[in-house]
DNA sequence: CCCTGATTCGC
DNA sequence: GCGAATCAGG
């Protein structure tokens, strides 16, 4: 994997906005930790608060700015509670709700880019996690116990949402439970060809303007699409906006998602 | 142990 | 230029 423009600039947002580089690393894909803080010291990107920044103070860089200006990682849970006095207006919470201008105007191909990809077929994700995490769940656990070290005592947790391009409420990390559209129960019923789905949107019906929500799953006798109006510039509906879409976690902190029906997009 | 970023050095 | 290996602090 090549450093192409894109990934370049991407890296530059991501270091500035304070993820590390096994984050940066991760969400850039094909390539390494080390890599990724290789590329930012040749780009010229500034360092930032080391673990082993204190022995050769004086060597290379500027002695990395007086403590107070430099906010860069905070905890993951309680992070945007208390903003810090601190200069960057906009760059503090990043790291536990990526910050997403609210703005609902034209959704930049960048801005529009959702949480990873919409997982519709999710309805199998308690057996995914109870079946097959044994190693994540170790390190979500860590991660659990170094955010309550973290946390303030008793602080009180606004709900923090942000709004998606379209307007819709995105979910918050602490709050997917109820999943608006619950999936119906699955049924193994033999793919016949073509049965009782009049009236309603088929595969052959899709089109860029119509919501292209499964309902169903593919095999059922009614297996077919929500068919209602897009919320322009996404596939889905403005409902299924809501569900498909969620505020970007930082990869460490998210599940693995779930097996999809279909050869994914790309294996790493 | 785990994590982090910085640095080195062979390619 | 690239990135694995290594270093070293938290």
């Amino acid at each position: 994997m090549s450093w192409t423009d894109e990934r370049i600039e991407q890296l530059r947002k991501l270091w500035e906005a304070g993820n590390t580089a096994s984050q940066i690393a991760e969400e850039l894909g094909g390539v390494s930790r080390n890599a990724v803080i290789g590329k930012a010291h040749r780009l010229g990107l500034q360092s930032r608060p080391s673990p082993v920044r204190s022995a050769g103070a004086a060597s290379s860089a500027a002695p990395a700015a007086p403590a107070a200006a430099a906010p860069v990682a905070p905890a993951p849970v309680a992070a945007p509670v208390a903003p810090p006095a601190a200069p960057a207006p906009v760059a503090a919470p990043v790291r536990a709700a990526p910050a997403v201008a609210p703005t609902p105007a034209a959704p930049t191909p960048a801005a529009a880019k959702p949480a990873d990809e919409p997982a519709p077929f999710d309805e199998d994700d308690a057996d995914t996690e109870t079946d097959t995490d044994a190693a994540p769940v170790r390190s979500t656990v860590r991660e659990i116990e170094t955010a309550i070290s973290t946390m303030p005592v008793a602080a009180p947790q606004p709900v923090i949402r942000s709004v998606g391009p379209g307007g819709f409420l995105r979910q918050g990390p602490g709050d997917q439970q109820p999943p608006a559209t619950p999936a119906p129960p699955r049924r193994l019923v033999p793919a016949k060809p073509s049965s009782d789905i009049a009236g309603k949107t088929g595969l052959l019906d899709l089109s860029d303007k119509i919501c292209k929500w499964p309902i169903g799953h593919p095999g059922e006798p009614d297996f077919h699409f929500c068919g209602k109006p897009i919320n322009p510039g996404f596939p889905y509906c403005l409902d299924h906006c809501s569900v498909a879409y969620q505020a970007q976690l930082p990869r460490r902190d998210r599940r693995p998602p779930p097996p999809l029906p279909f050869g994914g997009p790309r294996v790493r």
